[in-house]
RNA sequence: GGGCGCAUAGCUCAGUUGGUUAGAGCACUGCCCUUACAAGGCAUAGGUCGGGGGUUCGAGUCCCUCUGCGCCCACCA
């Protein structure tokens, strides 16, 4: 069957096609195949947000070209998605679109309406609402958002499995987290711990490890005195004199012999005179400042360790919401330091600074101007504040931050995968190695999987946080405010002697490290689960290895003693033309649902799949005009070959230069089928690339005549029987990266999806035809183009006489294709003979033109 | 301070165990309306492969060193 438009066009074909894969169901999952002929793969759930990101696209087509070359190969790829929709991104949108904030204490409103949508005035105050309002708000908000998203993933032609969906909020992405982690418990790999923890005053919620980052800010050094009761007052240098109520001692290196003989004595703290030890500790660090450093509860994490492992008491001032206790602490005794607190009690880190300073200033215990600095301080990678640190009670899972076996066996679960490029395996080794604590995954947030348990009260209504109430793995999912534990009433919740929900939700990374048991129906489908895990690959960004990627591999070691997967491949960023890396906050980020409009979605991906495995990428529309190109061409030359029609049945290859160009397309095959099973598409891609414009220019050139029928007919035969193998087998090459278009073109000749067709690895051997002969052809052929050139003439035109001389290997060659030469180069006269190198000489016709 | 990556034509990049005169595309320039394709084709030109040193018969490729750019990490008072 051919069935060949008169004029091809990409116009409209995204639809056309996206429609009949899902009618066919052509990237269905075929669930009855067992774990060897499965590939599947962890697809990184995108926060739903209603905007795709020019980087999805990017880094969603390497994955699809993978898990297209791999359906071709016979497996049946299990390749779900899922919408990460819970977390303090979903909260946050939320509260921009309608308007509100949620404020716990308040209760349920059931005829609470949002007072906008999308449209809140700037000016506006957001309204508190109740959690349950607030979460119902989220739910309504990330449904709309999804239904958008979908069709723009949809667009992207990424054949994943439609009906494998999840979300990370719905109810099997909660019940698997939440069992996931009383698995934890039960094993006691999860633990709580009332410790100073860095904690983010405005989202109101402390933070992990994995979620901070560093910033540059500018700050000052501000010199104090501290009075000693003999002799001269002691100086410090500190960055921040409002924790100076806080102090609880000073510090200086135990090798120090500026204030060895002083170990041991106090000294009075500037403002309060309040008395604290100086101290011995190795990590001051005797070239910074003076010295000499105070010690607060809590300035940095620095502090921490001075605190534990000095035994220092605490002094805490900085409430959850970053401002300084109201009440006077009692360890600040003298009316003159009972003063001076007033004045900064109740204030925020920024003007409880300047009030400390202004204070410092009138009492003369400041010396000289404070002396600005820019300086690396910690914030929450979503945060604008920076991190305080506040005691507080939180949940952990362990995760080899304070126990050195375990921390090895899970760097040697990073030396176990395969990474996609190799090198970034020392992202991972690096990260795990400096890990300085168990994972923090308790959130004081709203919109996310909550910690399914509650704790007895005493006869006073006191928390006993050690009398952990566990739920029955068949309830999960709970909301433990919601739902009341075994053997208790709902009327005794919060009462003394009853009990009370944990009130945290988990970090969402607790959700997302279990993604490739919510899509594999962990908890409710084992038959699925045994077909699919561990999974084969888990596509992702370098920038989340540290959080996403390890808690994974956390989270499966302690479940199943295993890594989730085994191979890890991973995308680099996308950077603007000027190399600055793409993100929303910098506002230049390019949106693609345009590019796909002006390029086509092939255009696009094939761009995307030029970027190599690992390599940020720079944005680069010429990339997507050669992909527009490459579309069209494939119209074209589809077009061309079938039109020469269909050869005898028992027509095959025989004329050497059509072994030839087969023998190179087997090695083209190889190539790509070797690169591929690295997950290195882009070079797949690229033989690819290379060989079909070589194809186009060169040999349909070369043999276009001889198809037609110029030659004998078993001549014509053997081109046409070449060009269609070559054709075919091209179509399947090119279809994991062009998906649109190459269906396109192989429909017009076969019935069935190029997709669900084999890939072509076992069609031919390299040594069907010899590919030496193709060189010297081609320095004849581009010989004669080039003497046509030179002389200002059509390439039609006539070459009164060819003279070659060369090699035996090179005239054989030669001789072998004198006929298909002679036609395409318009050749009257060819001279063929042997000499020492090859040399080529072109006698023109002379011009008959005026 | 530690780790990783990158540096090849004006631009974007190939160059896989070291092997003959270093490649492609884009851009530039010239030519060709050629019956698959003018939203095309053909061709010319363009590089001391970041600098220096070393190993080797031979180095863009391996080793050392320096420089520049980028990323990750770090206990940053």
């Amino acid at each position: 069957m051919t069935n060949i438009p008169d004029k091809p066009s990409l116009d409209g074909i995204e639809a056309r096609w996206m429609k009949r894969w899902e009618a066919d169901g052509t990237y269905r999952f075929d669930r009855g195949a067992s774990r060897d002929q499965v590939f599947a793969i962890d697809t990184p759930p995108p926060t739903a947000s209603g905007a795709l990101h020019i980087g999805h696209v990017f880094s969603y087509t390497h994955t699809d070209t993978i898990a297209r070359f791999q359906r071709m190969r016979g497996r049946s790829v299990f390749y779900p998605i899922g919408w990460d929709d819970n977390g303090l991104a979903t909260e946050r949108r939320v509260q921009n679109v309608t308007g509100v904030r949620c404020d716990p204490s308040l209760p349920f409103d059931p005829e609470f309406k949002a007072p906008y949508n999308g449209d809140v005035p700037k000016d506006h105050r957001a309204i508190p609402v109740s959690r349950p309002n607030f979460v119902d708000l989220c739910h309504g908000v990330i449904h709309d958002d999804e239904e958008v998203f979908e069709q723009l993933v949809r667009r992207l032609g990424i054949s994943i499995d439609w009906s494998l969906l999840y979300t990370t909020i719905g109810p099997r992405a909660q019940r698997t987290s939440q069992l996931a982690f009383l698995h934890n418990l039960a094993r006691g790999e999860a633990y709580q711990q009332d410790a100073p923890t860095l904690y983010d005053i405005d989202e109101h919620t402390a933070v992990a490890q994995a979620e901070m980052e560093d910033r540059d800010v500018p700050g000052a050094y501000y010199k104090l005195a501290f009075h000693r009761y003999e002799g001269e007052d002691l100086l410090i240098d500190t960055t921040r004199p409002e924790l100076l109520a806080s102090c609880v001692a000073m510090v200086a290196h135990p090798d120090d012999a500026r204030y060895q003989p002083l170990f041991g004595t106090t000294v009075r703290t500037p403002l309060f005179g309040v008395e604290v030890p100086l101290l011995a500790h190795h990590l001051a660090d005797p070239d910074k400042g003076t010295g000499l450093a105070m010690i607060c509860t809590f300035g940095d994490v620095t502090d921490v360790t001075w605190w534990r492992e000095l035994n220092l008491p605490s002094r805490a001032l900085i409430g959850f919401d970053g401002r300084m206790a109201i009440d006077t602490p009692g360890w600040i005794t003298s009316p003159a330091g009972q003063a001076a607190y007033a004045h900064v009690a109740g204030l925020g880190p920024k003007p409880a600074q300047r009030k400390i300073v202004e204070l410092l200033g009138q009492s003369g215990e400041m010396l000289g101007e404070p002396r600005p600095i820019s300086h690396p301080v910690k914030f929450y990678e979503r945060g604008s504040r920076p991190l305080e640190i506040v005691a507080t009670r939180q949940w952990y899972i362990r995760n080899g931050g304070r126990d050195l076996v375990l921390r090895n066996a899970l760097l040697a679960r990073g030396d176990q995968l395969n990474w996609h490029p190799a090198y970034m395996r020392n992202r991972y080794q690096n990260w795990v190695g400096g890990l300085n604590g168990d994972w923090l995954v308790s959130r004081q947030r709203y919109f996310g999987v909550p910690i399914p348990l509650w704790y007895r009260l005493d006869d006073e209504g006191n928390s006993l946080y050690d009398e952990v109430l566990i739920p029955d793995d068949s309830q999960l999912p709970i909301d433990p405010s919601v739902t009341c534990p075994a053997g208790f009433d709902e009327d005794q919740r919060g009462k003394p002697a009853g009990f009370i929900g944990d009130p945290d939700v988990m970090d969402t990374w607790a959700t997302s490290s279990v993604t490739p048991h919510i899509a594999g129906g962990w908890v409710d489908d084992p038959d699925l689960f045994a077909r699919v895990f561990p999974m084969d690959m888990r596509p992702q960004g370098h920038d989340i290895i540290r959080t996403w990627l390890f808690a994974s591999v956390v989270r499966s070691h302690h479940e199943h003693g295993c890594l989730p997967w085994t191979n890890a491949a991973i995308s680099g960023f996308i950077l603007d033309p000027d190399r600055k890396k793409m993100s929303k906050s910098k506002g230049n980020v390019v949106t693609p649902i345009n590019l796909l409009e002006a390029f086509g979605t092939d255009a696009v991906r094939y761009w995307a799949a030029s970027g190599r495995p690992g390599v940020d990428t720079a944005f680069d529309e010429g990339q997507m005009k050669i992909g527009r190109k490459l579309g069209t061409k494939l119209l074209n030359a589809t077009k061309f070959v079938l039109g020469f029609g269909e050869p005898p049945a028992d027509a095959a290859p025989t004329v050497a230069i059509d072994l030839a160009m087969l023998a190179r397309l087997a090695e083209v095959i190889d190539d790509s089928t070797r690169a591929l099973d690295e997950f290195d598409y882009a070079r797949a891609l690229e033989r690819t690339e290379t060989f079909f414009w070589w194809f186009c220019d060169d040999y349909v050139e070369l043999v276009k005549s001889r198809a037609y029928g110029s030659q004998a007919d078993v001549a014509a035969h053997s081109a046409r029987a070449a060009l269609r193998q070559a054709l075919d087998i091209v179509h399947r090459l090119f279809a994991p990266f062009v998906p649109f278009v190459t269906e396109e073109v192989w429909s017009w000749w076969h019935d069935g999806s190029v997709h669900a067709s084999p890939w072509p690895a076992a069609d031919m051997p390299a040594s069907i035809g010899d590919v030496s002969l193709l060189v010297p052809v081609g320095e004849v052929l581009a010989a004669v183009r080039r003497a046509k050139t030179e002389a200002k003439l059509s390439q039609r035109a006539t070459v009164d006489e060819l003279i070659v001389d060369g090699p035996p290997a090179a005239v054989a060659a030669i001789e072998a294709c004198r006929a298909d030469l002679a036609e395409a180069g318009g050749i009257a006269t060819f001279t063929l003979s042997e000499g020492e190198t090859l040399m080529i000489a072109v006698r023109l016709a002379p011009s008959t033109d005026v």
